[in-house]
DNA sequence: GTCTATAAACCGATAGAC
DNA sequence: GTCTATCGGTTTATAGAC
C-alpha cells in the first residue's frame, strides 16, 4: 500500500471487470484488458497473478463494492408486521432500485451483468464467493421480507417468491438484447423502467396475497 | 442425404451443441467437439465449413427441432374466452412442461441453455434467427394467452406479464448452480419442480387478476 | 513498477494422402 | 468421407533489462 500507487492496479480491474461482463472470461484475452486500461501485459502477472486471479479479483470488487443493499435497508427501517398496503411501497422502492442499474450511467451496469454471467458459468472459479456473499444473502433477505407479510410462510414459499421476483429483475438484464429487439428499442429508457418496476410490484405483492390466502 | 450417412454430422452438432451450452462459444475447441463426438477435427470443416458455422447449425437445429410450444398447443385448443380458474389449469401445464425441460434425460435440457447464452451473448451471431423464431412467438403467444383472461389488456401490460412469466421460468436454468446451492440439492428433482411450477402459476394467475382489476 | 522480447501451449483451418 | 500433419496466428505467462 505504500510503495504501490494503485493507479495501474484499479484501472486494470475495472477493464478487466467491464470486458468480463461483456465478452466472458473465455472471451476476454489479457491483452485487451491491458490496452483498456493503458497498461501493460505484463502488469496482470504483476499484480494479480494471471488472468484467472484477475477474473476473480474483478468479482470480488463487484460483490464487496457497497453498492447498497436495497432489501436489507428496506427492513431496517420498516414495520416488523406489514399488511399488503405497507410492503408495496417498499417493494416498490426495492425494484426502482434494481431496475434504476439498468440504465444508470455512474454505476454502470456492467457489474451486475458481471455477477450473473459469473453465476451462469458456473465452471471459472470463485463462484462459491459470489453465490455466499452476494446470492444467498440477497435471497435470504426477500424471504425476511416476505414473512413481515405473511409471518407463517413456510422454508419453501418463501424461497419460491425470492426466486420469483428476483427472476424477473434478473430477466431484464440477461436478456437484454431480446428483449429490447421486442420492444424495438435500442436501450431501456426511463418510461419502461419504471413501468416495468411497477409491474414487478404488483405482481410481488399478489403472489404474497395469492401465497397467504392460500 | 444420398452419399452421406449424416452420421458423423449429427454426432458433432449434437456433441457441439452440449459443450456450447456448457462452456460457451469462446470455451469450446473444435478439439474437444471432435474428441467428443468420435470423430475428427478435420470433419468440423468437411461438414459445416468452420466452428462459427458449427455454432450456427446447432442453434438452429435446437430452434427448429419442434420441441413443442406448449403455450401455441394450449391456446389450440382452449375456449376463446377463459376465466381465472379456466387459466389456472391450462398455465400450469404450461409451466410443468417447461419446468421438465430442466431435468429430462431423454430431452437434455442443455437445449434451453444454449438458447438462453445465445440470448445472453449477443455477439455470436445468428442472435436474429433465435430472436425471431423462439422468443419472439413464445412472447406473443403468452402475451396472447393473457388476453383470453383480459381482453382489454394494453400491449405493454399483456408484455411485462409475458417478461414475468419467461423470467420466472429461465431463472432456474440461467442461475441453476446458485438455486441448486441454496436448495442444498444437487439437482433438481422431480418434487422441488412440481412445486416451483405450482408457485409459478399461482404467481402468474395472481398477477393477471391483479392486472385486470387496475 | 514498467516494459520488451520471447517461450510454450493452444487455437482454427486445411492440404494432401488414403 | 476420414485421417495425419502442419501452417499461421493467438493465447497466457514470464525472464530479464531498465
Amino acid at each position: 500500500m505504500a510503495d504501490e500507487r494503485g493507479d495501474t492496479k484499479q484501472a486494470l480491474i475495472l477493464a478487466a471487470g467491464e470486458l468480463f461482463a461483456e465478452r466472458g472470461f473465455e472471451g476476454t484475452s489479457i491483452r485487451a484488458i491491458a490496452e483498456k486500461a493503458g497498461a501493460n501485459v505484463a502488469a496482470i502477472s504483476y499484480h494479480f497473478g494471471g488472468k484467472g486471479d484477475l477474473y476473480t479479483r474483478t468479482l470480488l470488487d463487484v460483490v464487496h463494492s457497497d453498492t447498497g443493499r436495497p432489501v436489507r435497508e428496506f427492513l431496517e427501517r420498516a414495520e416488523p408486521q406489514l399488511g399488503l398496503e405497507g410492503v408495496r411501497g417498499g417493494v416498490l422502492g426495492i425494484a426502482r432500485r434494481f431496475f434504476a442499474r439498468l440504465a444508470s450511467a455512474e454505476r454502470p451496469p456492467w457489474r451486475v451483468r458481471l455477477l450473473l454471467r459469473a453465476m451462469f458459468e458456473s465452471e471459472q472459479g470463485r463462484l462459491e464467493e459470489v453465490i455466499e456473499e452476494s446470492f444467498r444473502p440477497d435471497i435470504a433477505d426477500l424471504m425476511a421480507l416476505a414473512r413481515r407479510v405473511v409471518p407463517e410462510l413456510s422454508d419453501r414459499d418463501a424461497m419460491l417468491w425470492a426466486f420469483g421476483f428476483m427472476g424477473q429483475v434478473a430477466f431484464y438484464i440477461f436478456v437484454r438484447e431480446p428483449v429490447l429487439r421486442v420492444l424495438g428499442k435500442e436501450r431501456y429508457d426511463q418510461e419502461f423502467l419504471d413501468e416495468a418496476a411497477e409491474y414487478v410490484t404488483t405482481s410481488a405483492v399478489a403472489s404474497l396475497a395469492a401465497l397467504r390466502s392460500e
